[in-house]
DNA sequence: TGCATTTATGACCCATCGGTCATTAACGCA
DNA sequence: TGCGTTAATGACCGATGGGTCATAAATGCA
């Protein structure tokens, strides 16, 4: 019955497999979250046999770790270069470096990646470890920078925004989780909801 | 070799049933989440076989439907009613209101519920949506209420927070967040941070 | 006490999926 | 053109776990 379905002719493309799979692993990861993604899926949509993923990964939380810093290492990188770069006002600054967040995170895969390791996180304690250590801290770690500037140069006066860098992201985070999770029940106009966010910081911030 | 297991006896407790294999479930569901909690180890927690589980609930899903609703509709109706019976300054109202919503979300197993729908609830719309209805929906009611009696009071000054509750509640979910999945790389100080986020809200309020 | 009814059991079924490996085919060098 | 090397394949394996159902035990009523 089953006629041999006229097999693909192979290719032989040693270098460009891995950027290929995991590519079509991240998005579907992105689909399907990490426990509900299926190699053979992930095969399919780079167009090879499961089997060849395995010349190149040696499991399936190898290729999220892939997925990991392919996504994020470019995202901070690019942050980290503007917020060097710029010798303007802090609160001008700091406003910049919050829209490229939600642009980074809420409107970006990106997001995905981050439920990933909210909800399915706990069973792989070297997954989350690698996310945080590849966006969470480094993003931890540049607001307090800005912020530190501000107060250095008399812009900023120090108070619980600036003492706790996590307070300014927390509305970041929460809209990346809101869109994600109850948009369909109640729609957030991001873009308004990030104007709010940074009324709200700049003028508890502000000297 | 296998000794035939001595077999408890078995005991017919149909309407104490359901609320152990529930508890059972939100212990089991909290550990190892939704798609990770095999019916198998409910059963055990319960004390019961696994066939018993589908005299009262239809489904895996039933399952996790029947917690969402032990687990939240407790919690809600507990700080509507402290809010309800409430008639000083709307400040200490906020303060008190955000006070038990870490109680409520970060410092309890609630979180977990949360955890669980931001990760997994993808492809279950129902328990998303359940979830929203129970929980979400009530709280950004209350915040509202809250807020808006403090303008209808004079005490607090229109604003994005005010427009906004979500902006409000954010720090509060992650701060849950965090707790469940970073706070082995870098602990967050629960009480501190709550404070912090009181003191921006607060002062952003005021009049 | 005996029997009908209801509740409980757990072996079993079957679909799923991560990972393996013997086989095949593309490649490039001589 | 032939051959050794190595990338690629996909059938297969074994474990897993949600859900089923024939069987058995508890209960309570007559």
């Amino acid at each position: 019955m089953s006629e041999a379905l006229p097999s693909v002719p192979r290719k032989r493309r040693k270098s460009a497999r891995p950027g290929e799979i995991v590519e079509a692993a991240a998005q579907s990861f992105i689909e399907h979250g990490y426990a509900g993604t299926k190699l053979d899926d992930v095969a399919r949509r780079a167009g090879i046999a499961k089997g060849t993923i395995y010349l190149y990964f040696a499991a399936k939380q190898d290729l999220f770790e892939a997925v990991i810093r392919d996504t994020l290492e470019p995202l901070i990188s690019g942050v980290e270069t503007m917020v060097d770069s710029y010798d303007g006002a802090t609160d001008i600054l700091l406003q910049m470096v919050i829209t490229k967040a939600y642009e980074n995170i809420v409107k970006s895969d990106a997001r995905h990646v981050m439920r990933i390791i909210i909800g399915e996180g706990h069973k792989f304690p070297e997954l989350r470890e690698l996310y945080y250590e590849t966006s969470i801290k480094h993003g931890v770690a540049l607001i307090s920078r800005v912020v530190q500037r501000g107060v250095d140069r008399g812009e900023f006066r120090p108070g619980p925004a600036t003492q706790n860098p996590r307070l300014i992201m927390a509305p970041c985070i929460m809209a990346a989780i809101w869109s994600m999770t109850f948009d369909e029940f109640a729609p957030m106009d991001i873009d308004s909801f990030m104007a709010g966010h940074l009324d709200v910081m700049l003028n508890g911030l502000r000297a």
